[in-house]
DNA sequence: CACAGAAGTTTGATCGATCAAATCACCGAG
DNA sequence: CTCGGTGATTTGATCGATCAAACTTCTGTG
């Protein structure tokens, strides 16, 4: 194999050093445009890449972020850690920015790799998906001194102000309102409440969004039923949460879920003439039409790509959801 | 921060030169076991780790592999990639492997992309998914004498002894045939198959093992009903399908599906009572309770991995799918 | 016309590891 | 007792880029 071109090569292929080489590609403010276009030709004409491993030697940089592919993508909604994925990809792409993968099974052997790859210059940010109360790797990465952003906010007591801990996250609140709200005007009174038990910081945000679409619309008491599947009982199996929404008397108007998964266990054990209403808008609301709450992964990417790059401005990000009628 | 140990400190540390230490990680056959030991000692006292970059620069090898994430990946089953993609993770970084991700919109900009990868020694292997009729990539890389592995199977013309191109797949027909000869057991003789159009290499090798096994099974030509959805329809409008199914008459005893979003179709427009088996084992399919072809896809990646490294031996690999009875 | 200061460019050193070749230690054969 | 040979360890050079500082060229001012 050919021997690749390297700076010197550019440099004495266009009569420079190799150091204003090396100013064209990093600092072109401080060379003269003549330079730059004969530097820039011979870049092109001799197909020169930079190294990348040479490069981050030298800088202490990487240039890669490191994001961690869950073990327990919980089924359905794996895909949209597939879609955010691919929304950071591709930006990531666009800014000089690789994305490097990795899997622990627990929260201490995800520390110790993170100390692995930040060690070895492997990636100089982290971005950390699920987020939970007490999650132990965020005073460990602020102790580290490390760049890291979070899709998911810091549940539990949190100070805004808080600097070092910055982060992008939906508001499933404003979303599942949104959702319960657009119920209530096509007429719908009694619309029960699919979610999770109380204790997951996302599940209890979507609950208040329901709760407070009911109560804005003066939906009495007795009317509001909120049904929690136990997380201990398989997510999956869809069976469970169907049969409790069958079970509800008398049977509700409507429902609203926490997820797409819940939405499909409510829509076939109530049938298609009970609207119900999902969240994340996976594959299968669009496949059977159901109305879901969409996550703007797009957007959350951007946002996560650019509270990573910049020291100023805000330190986390709140983004709203779009509620996908069908 | 503090500065992190190099092989120098170590080296000094246990009162051996750098290139021992080196030797100690590298080629520890050829370093005596007493100063193994001292050294090991010091690696650990001071926590050292190799720098990555600064080994990639010398070596030339990164040891890392590029995956690409698909843009398109299809919906339901895109949570397949996902799963894949943490088996190989999980993996690879046993074997000290990293993955590193990248998208393109078209083959020539994932062309343009290995070109970027490889020459700044990003990566040094690269594992393709979704194979297809005349791809382009495969003449390139082998051209280029570039190290990778496709998860799927050369369509088309192959010769089977040709070493270049490695890959591993998974024996649709095989899979689709063991479901079909499943419904056959149970008494059903009208069973239909609802898949893609031919054209498709996955497809027609699915479509082909149903066909198989009614044809083993002594089923008439006038029983076997292949409803082919066009891929020009969204293929996530499971509508189709499902209509596609209930139009035909009499009615199917069962069907075969060469998707869980094609079955999920067929499921709901005839009901629970007639059976359908899947492919890909989805959370749906999963939910729904009905039977479905499983890839293995911790196989696949550990086979992915084994071809990558090693020059003896086989260059493909034809796994069997394990169909999940429900 | 000389000269300070800015602008543009070059030179030498360095990042942390491994390669290639040299050196050292030790053993048994002649 | 010397010498060849093997095994273990060390030394010097190098990978490709950037940093820091030195140097050269230009520009405007007194």
């Amino acid at each position: 194999m050919r021997r690749l071109p390297t700076v010197s090569d550019v440099a004495e292929a266009a009569g420079v050093s190799r150091q204003t080489v090396s100013n064209v590609l990093n600092t072109p403010e401080i060379v003269r445009a003549e330079t730059t276009e004969r530097v820039r030709a011979a870049i092109e004409r001799l197909g020169y890449r930079p190294h990348a491993s040479a490069r981050r030697l030298r800088t202490r940089r990487s240039s890669t972020i490191g994001v961690r592919l869950d073990p327990g993508a919980d089924g359905m909604s794996g895909s949209l850690l597939d879609r955010f994925l691919h929304a950071l990809v591709e930006r990531a792409d666009a800014d000089g920015l690789r994305v490097l993968l990795y899997t622990a099974v627990d929260e201490d052997a995800e520390i110790a790799t993170f100390e692995r790859l930040l060690d070895g210059a492997d990636v100089d940010a982290l971005v950390l998906t699920s987020t939970h109360y007490g999650d132990r790797r965020i005073p460990w990465l602020v102790e580290h001194d490390v760049r890291f952003v979070t899709f998911g906010r810091p549940w539990g007591e949190h100070d805004t102000t808080d600097r070092s801990h910055r982060w992008v996250d939906v508001d499933g609140r404003v979303g599942v309102r949104a959702a319960t709200a657009s119920l209530l005007e096509q007429g719908h009174r009694r619309i029960a409440f699919l979610g999770w038990p109380e204790g997951s910081g996302t599940g209890d945000d979507r609950r208040a969004g329901w709760r407070e679409a009911m109560l804005a619309a003066g939906v009495p008491d007795a009317d509001m039923t909120a049904l929690d599947l136990g997380v201990e009982e398989d997510p999956l199996d869809l069976g469970i949460g169907g049969r409790a929404v069958a079970a509800v008397a008398p049977r509700p108007d409507a429902v609203v879920c926490a997820s797409d998964s819940l939405a499909l266990g409510a829509r076939l054990a109530l049938g298609p003439d009970v609207p119900v209403v999902g969240y994340d808008d996976t594959p299968v609301a669009r496949a059977l039409g159901f109305p879901s709450v969409a996550q703007p992964l797009d957007e959350v990417a951007a946002a996560v790509l650019e509270l990573l790059a910049s020291d100023e401005g805000d330190h986390h990000r709140l983004l709203a959801p779009r509620l996908v009628r069908r």
